[in-house]
This record gives C-alpha cells, sequence and structure tokens, in this order.
DNA sequence: TAAATAGTGTCTATAAGACACTATTCT
DNA sequence: AGAATAGTGTCTTATAGACACTATTTA
C-alpha cells in the first residue's frame, strides 16, 4: 500500500501530504475489569523515558499496514498477555504537548475482560503490569493517562445502564445473576434490589440457561450465558 | 514544542517515535443541519487529486501545535466560512488504504447548526460547497466519506433521544415548539404527538419563553430558547 | 440444625402513549 | 367568515421501584 505514485498536479501546498509534518500516533488501551468489587484498570510501569518508573495505561505506535483496533490488539497482547477483549474507541487525545518526546496524536480504547480470564505477563516495554481500581490510581500517571481514564471510566458508567454488551465482556461466559449484579452495583456504585434487577435482566431476553449450577456451601445457583446474538432474519 | 532534545537512552527500537513510521492525519466534519424538514449534511466538491470531481466531507490536514479540535474548526471555516458550530469527536477511520495518496489517518468529528445562522462561503479546496439530505447523497462519495456519514448519522439519531443539546445546537437561539417538534421529527423519521411532545420538552426545564411570538397569517407562536446551564453550586 | 446464599411476587408511583377540540391571528 | 397554525387535558398502559420471606444446599 501506500505506492500510489503522485501525480504532479497534486504537489501544491494545502493538498500534498508530504508537505505537512506529521505526528506520531499511538493506540493506548483502558482495559477494565471488575475484581473484589471494584472496578480496576490494567496499568503497567514505565521502564523507559519519558515518565520512567510512572505507571502508564497499555498502548503503543501504530505501524503501516495496520488499523487503530489491530494496534491496539497487537499491544495489549504484547505488553500484557491479554487477547479475547471487548475493544472499542473513545475517542483521541492530542493536545500537542500531551508527549514530551514529539508531536505524538493517541486514539484512546476502551477494553473489557472478565477477571477470571486473564493472565497477564509482562512484555518487553513493561516492568510490571498491575490492576488497580479506578478510584485508587497511583499518582501522577505517565502523559495525560489519568485524563483519559477519567473519561475512559465516566463512559463506560454511562453505558453501562443501556447496553448489555458491557455486562457481557466483564463476566465470564457463564455466571450467576448475583455475579452479575455485583458488576453493575460495582460499576454504578449503587445498591440494586436483587428481584428488580433480576425481573429486569430476564425481562431483557438476552439471557439463558446453561444449565448447569453453581455449588458452595448452601444453596447451589443456577447458571447463566448471554445468548448468541439474533439474527435479523427472524 | 516538540523541541525536547532525546536522551541517549531513549533511542532505542520500541520507544523512538523517530523511528516509526509517521501517518498523516486529518480531521474531518460532519456537518449536519435540518433543512427542508431533511436532515442535511455540507458537502464539497473537490478540485485535487485524488477523487477529483468527487464530493466530500470538508477537512484537512493537522497541524503541528494544534489539537484535533481545532483543526476541525479551521478547516471548516476555511473551507465553507462556518463557525460556531457543536463540534464533537465522533471517531477515528484508520483503514490504511483509505487515502490513495499516502498512509491517512482521519479523525471524524460531527458538527451541528441551525440552518439559518449560515454562511456558506467555497474556500480554497473546495470547488463548491452543498448541502445534501443524508438520505441522497451524492455516489460515489471521496475516500471513504460514505462510511463516515453512515456512522455519524446513526450515531446522531441515537443521541437525539437522550441529549436535548442536539436539538440545541440545530435550532436557532430563539424557536417554536413546532419547529423543534420538525427537528425530532425530521431526524427520528417518524410523526410525534404534538401534546405529547410538548409535555415532555416543557417538563425538562431546558426551555424558557423568550417573551416574543412569530408572527404570520395565523395565530402567533410562543418563541422558546434554551435556559442558560444551571450552575453546579445550587 | 444452623449457616449461607438462591430465588421469588405484589403493590405503588411514575412515565409514555393514544386521542380531538378550541384559540388566535391574518386576510 | 374562512384559512391557517397554536395551544391545551384526560385516560390508559407500561415501566420502575419499594418491599420480606421461603428454598436449597453444605458442614
Amino acid at each position: 500500500m501506500n505506492t500510489t505514485p503522485l501525480p504532479e498536479d497534486s504537489l501544491q501546498a494545502g493538498y500534498d501530504p508530504a508537505v505537512f509534518p506529521r505526528p506520531s500516533v499511538t493506540a493506548d488501551i483502558a482495559l477494565f475489569t471488575v475484581r473484589d468489587r471494584a472496578l480496576q484498570v490494567l496499568l503497567i510501569q514505565r521502564k523507559e523515558w519519558p515518565f520512567m518508573g510512572q505507571w502508564a495505561v497499555p498502548g503503543g505506535f501504530v505501524r503501516p499496514g495496520e488499523t487503530l483496533e489491530e494496534a491496539a490488539r497487537r499491544e495489549l497482547a504484547e505488553e500484557t498477555g491479554v487477547s479475547e477483549v471487548l475493544l472499542e474507541q473513545l475517542r483521541a487525545f492530542s493536545a500537542p504537548d500531551r508527549d514530551p518526546r514529539t508531536w505524538v496524536i493517541t486514539v484512546a480504547f476502551t477494553a473489557l475482560v472478565a477477571s477470571d480470564t486473564l493472565t497477564l505477563k509482562a512484555g518487553t516495554d513493561a516492568a510490571e503490569a498491575l490492576w488497580y481500581p479506578v478510584n485508587a490510581l497511583p499518582a501522577p500517571l505517565a502523559f495525560d493517562h489519568a485524563a483519559i481514564l477519567e473519561y475512559a471510566a465516566a463512559s463506560l458508567r454511562a453505558r453501562l445502564e443501556t447496553d448489555l454488551q458491557i455486562a457481557a465482556a466483564l463476566l465470564p461466559k457463564s455466571f450467576t445473576l448475583t455475579k452479575m449484579q455485583d458488576v453493575y452495583e460495582t460499576i454504578s456504585s449503587r445498591a440494586l434490589d436483587k428481584r428488580n434487577f433480576r425481573k429486569w435482566v430476564l425481562s431483557t431476553d438476552f439471557l439463558q440457561l446453561t444449565g448447569d449450577a453453581q455449588r458452595g456451601a448452601h444453596r447451589p445457583a443456577l447458571l447463566y450465558e448471554f445468548a448468541p446474538k439474533k439474527t435479523l432474519s427472524s
């Protein structure tokens, strides 16, 4: 790609991309999970300048030939070993001085995983990767990552009420309704009525019984899973 | 800015932005208005390669020292003469081959104006600027602008129901409730009941009477305006 | 049998939707 | 007086929220 020759008449100010300084572009990922009844986010400790030793969100430079989404997935896998996440664009952050190295625009992504489906591994450019509750982040964070996380968390909370996909991504394949209610209570920071919650969630028709149950020192809880998405042709 | 010298120890693969090829970055704007009972979008006819003669959304390259938002506002003013718009980031489009010239990532914006507050002017890189109904766009559009507009229109429709700001941005400073209902009916493509609409909109407490009325060959209509935003400190 | 968690129904209040006529101004 | 648009209220239905006890399993 990018091999199309530029015709003569495109080489004029205002149109030829070659005459414009180009920013570096990164994809940064706010990876959330719900653990220990807290909304937590994955941070890696930088081992390079700038912000060496400080905590940052995983991310890295976009490479030629890949989309931003592909870059985000690749960086997440490289730096944390996490894959199979729900990944969605959040927005770009473009303050010209947000990176002391050079002009770097970042496109931030929100990623969601179930806390029990992950295997963390420290990658080449992360001394460590750790989960932090969003309400107890280390300070200061590298770059403008505090602002990115604040925006990401607010966006996640706003979408929780309306978008079942979020709970689906934060829960393992099969789960109890109590666990699901936990996710909602944790992210929205308020207690929900058990009967009303179950009434609502079962009325959506997005859940189905797996047939299994989870056992403990008490009455077993029925396990549910999200039903496969309905096809458009009824 | 961007003058910070790179320390020696930052010059290694994986961290030095200088070793990464950089994409060009543009800001493209889907500028909507409601005219003639249709949701319309502003297109400019390209007079340069690539896609010469085809219609495109206004936009252009981000310059060093400015944010994407600033670039979007500047391009919109330069190419169309439109300012004082509600401008919000939509998302980035980054397919590596979306621009035949070179690697160009674009960050798309949604902008909204009231149809009677605008003065169009053709800028240097637009042969013409015209409004087109989103349901009757010229085809083909330049680049991936058809996809951008489809995404932008869907996003606008989805947010209409919940976000009064959208109607506020699409209406002039003072307006009749009939005009406001027009905006809602046009964007959602369905008829609304007049009494229920007025009951709802007045119950939100976002509107206030201006004291004026709009006259015609019939009973005058009371003019409303959006109340200034409430302060946080009651 | 005690401890622990799962699971269940009704009543009330609020919001949303269906529905049709009178009011005012101008020509 | 007729044309044109503005403005108004009630009833019904659906949705959301408050509220407490019984059921099942394990140790």
